[in-house]
DNA sequence: GCGATTTGACCTGC
DNA sequence: GCAGGTCAAATCGC
């Protein structure tokens, strides 16, 4: 084993936690920022009627994770310094990465060989030399979703479908549309349930960080409940499901429930009622989820288009559904 | 003409 | 070496 290739390695993974570090404090600094900013702004309404204007004065949580982003990019800028080979993803200011290469704005020299300038458009040959290089993403922040329907709220590009071993439907794989424009690294992967093909299993991996100024986003699309599904393992989400309990016990008569065994086998328990609807969703979890004893958490079901909230555990999942009444409550209560 | 999809080739990680 | 993920030229559809 060769120590500087060990070394590298142990690099490699040190900085791609340090960028996932950055990431989530992207994310909390958007959830903040949005929560923040509405009782901010009370606030600051307060003091303007009450002694004069408060204009410059600085939001302070806005402060906070701007030297939290600071000091994540500082040390990955270090480590970048010491060791170019080793931060695979060039780290942009606002907080978006490229993780591949093939991205037209910011690939690396070292691709293809060394090329620099557009020689990475061109196609090297067909079935010769390197067709770009990238580097696979790490499945972070990945989320399953069972729906009757491939189709939710974002715009999406395919970019390329795979026959996956011992499967008998192909996995399309999905980028968000806005990844050119704004560097949004979503992505999704649909496969068609091998027991009911007329489910899809989708796997959302990343997070979007592009804006919704689409209008099929914007329309259907409150920033509310983005926040909400993203951050579903924030503490956020799991104060406010305190709130939500009392609520979702008389919600559970009417509903289906779905535990999760593991990451990603479930199993459907019988309704109270009988009743086997199908207004559910399931949610599985990455291994560092499921790490978590009991986690209260929240959820999103895109096809539903409804929440559901319930308790997370190492070994089994269970949602309740909620509605946007008991939703706009939660929210409430949480932000008050 | 342009954007989205298809599809075979290429690349990476295990 | 293999399976899965991504690229990018070719093709399609509006």
């Amino acid at each position: 084993m060769d120590s500087n290739s060990n070394t590298k390695s142990i690099k490699r993974k040190v900085v791609d936690q340090l960028v996932e570090g950055y990431e989530f404090a992207t994310q909390l600094q958007l959830l903040l920022s949005h929560q923040h900013s509405n009782q901010y702004h009370i606030d600051q309404t307060r003091l303007v009627s009450g002694s004069g204007s408060v204009s410059g004065v600085p939001d302070p949580v806005d402060e906070l994770m701007s030297k939290i982003l600071g000091s994540f990019h500082k040390t990955i800028s270090v480590l970048d310094s010491f060791d170019p080979v080793a931060v695979s993803v060039p780290i942009s200011v606002e907080g978006s990465w490229n993780a591949s290469c093939g991205d037209d704005s910011t690939a690396p020299a070292s691709c293809n060989g060394g090329d620099s300038g557009d020689s990475k458009k061109k196609r090297l040959g067909v079935g010769k030399g390197k067709r770009g290089c990238y580097t696979r993403k790490k499945r972070s922040h990945t989320r399953i979703v069972e729906a009757r329907s491939s189709e939710d709220r974002y715009a999406w590009r395919k970019y390329g479908q795979k026959e996956i071993l011992n499967t008998t439907f192909p996995r399309s794989y999905f980028r968000c549309t806005h990844k050119p424009t704004q560097g949004c690294k979503a992505t999704k992967q649909v496969q068609k349930k091998e027991q009911d093909p007329e489910m899809f299993q989708i796997t959302y991996i990343g997070y979007h960080t592009c804006t919704a100024t689409d209008q099929t986003h914007a329309k259907t699309e409150p920033f509310d409940q983005e926040i909400i599904m993203d951050l579903e393992k924030t503490l956020a989400a799991s104060t406010a499901q305190n709130h939500v309990n009392a609520m979702v016990q008389e919600q559970e008569n009417n509903i289906s429930s779905v535990t999760a065994v593991g990451a990603g086998m479930v199993k459907e328990e019988e309704n109270t009622n009988g009743d086997q609807s199908k207004d559910y969703c399931e949610v599985s979890s990455t291994g560092e989820d499921l790490s978590l004893v009991w986690q209260e958490t929240m959820m999103f079901d895109d096809h539903q288009n409804h929440y559901y909230c319930g308790e997370i555990s190492t070994t089994s999942h269970q949602f309740g559904f909620i509605d946007n009444d008991q939703l706009s409550s939660l929210f409430d209560s949480y932000c008050a």
